[in-house]
DNA sequence: GTTGACTCTGTACTATGGTACGGACGCTAT
DNA sequence: ATAGCGTCCGTACCATAGTACAGAGTCAAC
């Protein structure tokens, strides 16, 4: 497939995915040299895919685009050890992260509450996230 | 107190300070114009520090910058109305944002235990986050 | 055999949220 | 009265993750 549908079936824009190249996160193919048909446009395959929707789903978790160069490259090695060790590491930050997303969430309901009920004249918005 | 105290207080530098007073969103108090005793330096007070914390708290609950001005702006207002659909929208976001997350951790958590156990030579990194 | 869409390459620009720095001045203790 | 720290102000710079664009080449269809 050329570069315009590999980014249409990631979900990216064809832009994105050169800079994922750049980054050097996806793999960037020979140019075919023969100049006949589909002389010189680059091709990507399944893996190129597989790639670029672990890259989306790695960023969700929080990894950086760094962080993911890192594991694509510990993909290839035998280094279960370090592999487990960024996923562990990850896994707290993300239950960290999840519990003060939850405490945003209620405190940001019991606003909407105050402001819905209207039993003070103004909404409490500067003490929304107090205690 | 004088903008370092304020920025320790609030657990942020002061060049962060002077960024959210460039912004908008802290106030610059005048400068005392007496030439005496503590002349010239810009004094701060426990309403400057409210908001301090109110923005980083705001922050943790996904707020831009931008929509904390705005939130900032409201409080002074009887907006109700308006305060609590800009709740509500985050807290929508936040919900989603927190399953993802939720998702992300699971998938993590299985991966480092796989890694674990070794039943494979390789890590399944790349294949973490598929179903 | 040209038009129009797509690709390639490099470079520049954007947004967000800061961080750093230089030079001038103020305050305080020695 | 001077050293040393803090403030003030403007401007420049940083990281992250893209996004845009120019200028050249390629390809498929009509």
């Amino acid at each position: 497939m050329t570069i315009a549908r590999l980014a249409a079936e990631g979900g990216v824009g064809v832009e994105t995915v050169r800079y994922y190249q750049r980054r050097g996160l996806i793999a960037l193919p020979e140019r075919p040299s023969g100049s006949g048909a589909n002389g010189r446009v680059r091709r990507y395959g399944a893996d190129d895919l597989r790639r670029l929707r672990f890259i989306k789903a790695a960023q969700s978790a929080g990894f950086t685009l760094e962080e993911i160069g890192q594991l694509l490259a510990l993909d290839a090695t035998e280094d279960r050890a370090r592999a487990r060790e960024l996923a562990r590491a990850r896994v707290s930050a993300l239950d960290e992260k999840i519990r003060d997303l939850q405490m945003a969430r209620d405190a940001l309901n019991r606003l909407a509450k105050v402001c819905e009920q209207g039993s003070t004249r103004l909404c409490p918005i500067l003490t929304a996230f107090e205690t």
